[in-house]
DNA sequence: AAGCAAGTAGACCAATCTGTCTACACTCTA
DNA sequence: TAGAGTGTAGACAGATTGGTCTACTTGCTT
């Protein structure tokens, strides 16, 4: 069945994220798992299909979690203060949903892949899109520009949070500045 | 002397900011550079040595660009301006000392080395922290609110740019946004 | 009960990885 | 002129990579 199909994409997404997709080979995969070599290769024809499968299922997770967090929110400042908080949660480990935090998924893969043509940096870009239009539907249309800034905060954010570790502070900060303007 | 040992790094920061590290074999460096495989292992005792005085180069390459830009800079709206028209400059690979465009070597690297406390992922973040420090110099200090939210856009239009490839449009968003505060 | 689909374990392949080592060549300086 | 220092070319080692293949087992369905 899928059974095995969907255990793999588990793992493979969770040793991916938490490692990087080129520090982690299909054996270790295969040994966390407990699946055979043949049955993966028999769901996926190579690691790059079963990278795609685990973006995608990333995606959706993401989206999902997203939607979920900002269902209340009924005006751009109440999206603002939802969004940013429930960031601040995930840097946190506060978002079971998520996973340990190490960054972004999709940032941290486009980085590791250079060909921007790739279906994988395709993948990466593409999801950064659908998450602008989950929010530009969220946000009264009237503001394209806090739009650009929200987006561009949170990219900034979830960066900052990473790399120099100090995810506690940037949200509120965000919140902060954003609800200035 | 060390001239094999500047062309084995100006070699590596190359190969590894285009591809990235994991992507690069030692093997690579030297066929590029043509420097042999014993003349490496006596300047440098591994790879992730070579990594970090690639690392170090590209800080001080930056470090350089970023101060040159802000020279004239003498008024915080000033600041805004040449940095972010700086950023967009780069972006569209106008800046030949930063190289082709493929987002920041830190966050990048910082994405394929999980280990937080490793040397390779302290110096990323250390990066971080001497170019917000070199900006807050550069911003009269009156307004702490001004140094993160630049500090924060300045990561998210970088990211931005790379992951979504829209690089054109977002560095004239930020110093709108920032110029509204 | 028969047969087929889907699974297992793991040997195997060719390529690539980092790093070591041998053997030799060049160039400066004492 | 002798020796030290720095370089070269590349064979080699041992581990790991993604992927293929054989031979066998399990479990569902008709």
């Amino acid at each position: 069945m899928n059974k095995k199909r969907t255990l793999l994409i588990e793992t493979a997404l969770t040793l991916f994220y938490t490692k990087g997709i080129n520090s982690i080979g299909i054996n270790e995969i295969l040994k966390t798992s407990g699946v055979a070599k043949r049955t993966l290769y028999s769901h996926f024809e190579s690691k790059e299909a079963l990278v795609l499968a685990a973006l995608k299922q990333r995606h959706e997770n993401f989206i999902t979690w997203l939607e979920g967090k900002l269902s209340a929110a009924d005006s751009d400042p109440e999206v603002i203060k939802q969004l940013f908080n429930a960031l601040g949660n995930w840097f946190n480990n506060k978002e079971p949903s998520l996973g340990d935090f190490r960054g972004c998924f999709f940032i941290n893969t486009a980085a590791e892949f250079s060909d921007k043509d790739s279906d994988i940096s395709l993948y990466c870009s593409a999801h950064k899109e659908e998450v602008r239009l989950l929010l530009k539907n969220k946000l009264s249309n009237s503001s394209p520009v806090l739009l650009d800034a929200i987006c561009i905060m949170k990219e900034g954010a979830i960066t900052t949070a990473y790399v120099t570790g100090k995810g506690s502070e940037v949200t509120s900060k965000c919140i902060k500045i954003l609800s200035a303007l």
